[in-house]
DNA sequence: ACCTGAACACCGTTCAAGT
DNA sequence: ACCTGAACACCGTTCAAGT
């Protein structure tokens, strides 16, 4: 979308680093083409213009600036203070989809199977916590039902960032025709894979989960 | 557990490779010590005593030798022919953590975030199909129930495979004396996240979820 | 048919050095 | 304080060659 790093600006003075515009460079390049696979400390300086031992002067590895990543990605999220309870994991559910749908090869690729055990991460599951909490429930049953809530939500994004809507398959897969002949009910269920309804999806397992709740 | 290939046979003829040997070679190495991320094609001959090109007779490319990985490993799950649905999808998510504890990394690293669309894979997902249409559901009710269960059975694998349970996290975690304090509800979840609580905890979200269905 | 050696274009990271 | 160049120990893969 944009010709610009590599190209132009040979005698403007570069624009100096910044955690902030190395950690804004990263995101958009992890989202581009092939994802995190491809993302590297060589590639993003190459992207801002400089050489990759620059990087090493602001986190001291690549794992560093991830969890930078994660921090700033996972600390977008919020918990609602006020509604029912239900209300309020509904919330923060659809508010975790939509973060996921802005940065599908990140939260796929890193955020989700990692712990959040980042002051960042933490902030939000004992925000989560709060609601099971205010709910009545001791801390057995809170566990008991923040993680069935959690499993629910970490598997229906990791569906639509990493799995069959949008992640990496099978080099050959069968041909369609193919398919349809051997495998005739996951053929019938094409027409509910589309993007279209992965939203209607998303709410109705999660009310289904809450209602199991 | 065996320091034999690198070491011993010099003057004893070579065991021929094979798939089976390669297969059973790789996923050995990828539950060993660092995980799918120290797995490569030269540290898999390495361990095989043969150089890394001998591989690409065998496989055209690492990702090919991944997808005999991930066919032989989902090939080994099935669903129970008979019994009440309800029993039949216990029984085959009971098989399918069995099988993720067996092989954490690979389940956790790259069966559970690609598409199930090799010929092997799309045969599970039949099988699974088929259960909600013996219940006597159309397309779309089965997709509806289909889905929730298995983002609720993804998210529990993934958690006990790459989530809080074993995963990785951020490099410097807060102290836990700084987590008890800041953080109270999390803290207090503690000894709920035992591997001794594992299992209990999937069953009863599982129970659930199929409840909520 | 099965395996190898050399080579290419990549990695993350260290270290000493430049400004 | 901020950035770089050269170097090290790795990658996956191609290609021509050995048996």
């Amino acid at each position: 979308m944009a010709p610009r790093e590599g190209r132009s600006s040979r005698k403007t003075p570069r624009e100096p680093l910044s955690s902030e515009r190395i950690e804004l460079a990263a995101l958009k390049l992890i989202e581009q083409q092939e994802g995190l696979p491809a993302f590297s400390q060589r590639a993003l300086a190459r992207r801002l213009g400089v050489e990759a031992m620059s990087l090493y002067h602001w986190y001291p590895s690549q794992l560093d600036l991830m969890n930078a990543l994660f921090d700033r990605v996972v600390g977008s999220l919020g918990v609602p203070a006020s509604g029912t309870p239900v209300e309020r994991l509904r919330a923060v559910s659809l508010a975790f989809r939509e973060l996921a749908l802005r940065h599908p090869a990140f939260v796929g690729g890193f955020v989700l199977p990692h712990r959040f055990n980042t002051a960042v991460g933490l902030a939000l599951l004992e925000a989560m916590l709060r609601v099971f909490h205010d709910a009545g429930l001791d801390a057995a049953a809170a566990s008991r039902r923040f993680r069935t809530w959690m499993h629910f939500l970490m598997g229906a994004l990791l569906d639509e960032t990493s799995g069959y809507a949008r992640g990496p398959g099978a080099g050959a897969p069968p041909p369609d025709d193919d398919v349809a002949r051997q495998f005739p009910l996951v053929a019938a269920l094409g027409p509910y894979n589309k993007p279209a309804h992965h939203e209607a999806q998303f709410k109705a397992g999660l009310e289904a989960v809450l209602r199991g709740l």
